[in-house]
DNA sequence: GATTTAACGGAACAATCGTTCCTGAATTAG
DNA sequence: CTAATTCAGGAACGATTGTTCCGTTAAATC
């Protein structure tokens, strides 16, 4: 019959999800992304349709991604105080060890694209409320088992803390290399926790 | 001797600001920018040299507004902590006034370009310290008249309200219309203060 | 009125954009 | 081997990109 696919779609998505993420999506040409994925442009574009695709299946790619990694974390914790400040913590190592700082893929896209793609507007909105959920039922367990703070509500917490997530990302974004800005903003933070 | 300009320069960079704010640097085209300042092609590249020029200087134009009034606010204040508290809630209203959310231009245009633009990511940088001290001053007078908790330095403190400001500008940016959201987020972060 | 500069409209530029299409080689199954 | 399908390579598409330049009109000073 007929010849079988020889690359790997999913591994060509996360080269996708790279530059994309490093570039933006109008920085990144068509030819950017048949140099980087290493596939044909006929290829590329039999097997992803168009840019905005292939563009939308990366991002959807990255938020699943970033959300397991996330969500197996807090579920699994016994203390979600100290796996929160992991994560917080993951995310200040990863601005640094990275020479570029590429911030946040889902952050860097919300503020491109979500007022002018329907599209990943939806995607992002998604991310939004789903991380929401992760981190209230987070914040929940936490209060139950005593380690969190009571004070607040724990979806205010929750939301809270998703916004001081994306600052993180941003401020990695700007190229800030000043580890004691990012120490001192997770500091605070936990001091409502 | 000569004619006289007839448009203020001034006036087409705050539509240039408009512009370049809400679609982004690579979003906004030469014809956009055109069409936008009602200026013609050859009076627009003869007053501001080109596209990224004009860019710049809308941004740096943007940044000496919103620095000037924020740090008016913050020097004149007797009560710093509710002045911060003031201008936390003018960003949120902004959030929902304009039905084009736009988020701020500073934050949208470090995730765009700082990485990738030298010029910009002095900018940026500049922006950063510069709020950073601000913010801090302002901490350290609410210290001293009792209105801020001394729990936190001054500084610890400055870059967490900074770092809050910017998570709420990319809310705003991804479109979120839930204002229970920002109020969460504002509660949350003055009950460090 | 003459000169000088500002601004305009618009043509035109080369370059790049995203995308399509064609050819030919490679690899699989029957 | 044949037929089918996948990939690479590259030419080519029209559209749009940012930018330059020219010709003309409008206003200001002398």
């Amino acid at each position: 019959m007929a010849r079988t696919k020889e690359f790997d779609e999913d591994q060509a998505l996360d080269k996708a999800i790279e530059i994309f993420w490093h570039k933006g999506y109008n920085g990144t040409s068509a030819q950017d992304l048949v140099t980087y994925l290493g596939l044909s442009r006929s290829s590329l574009y039999d097997t992803f349709g168009d840019k905005q695709k292939l563009f939308s299946k990366s991002l959807q790619r990255y938020q699943k991604q970033a959300q397991d990694s996330v969500k197996e974390l807090l579920e699994k914790s016994e203390n979600v105080k100290e796996t929160l400040h992991d994560i917080f913590k993951q995310a200040v190592i990863e601005s640094f060890e990275d020479r570029i700082t590429k911030g946040c893929f889902m952050v860097n896209s919300s503020v491109e694209l979500a007022m002018h793609d329907e599209e990943i507007s939806e995607i992002v909105k998604n991310n939004s409320q789903t991380m929401e959920e992760v981190f209230t039922n987070a914040v929940k367990k936490g209060q139950e088992a005593g380690h969190i703070s009571k004070a607040l509500e724990a979806k205010v917490l929750a939301r809270f803390i998703f916004n001081n997530y994306s600052g993180i990302r941003v401020l990695a974004r700007t190229g800030e290399r000043n580890k004691q800005v990012y120490d001192d903003i997770v500091k605070a933070v936990f001091s409502v926790l």
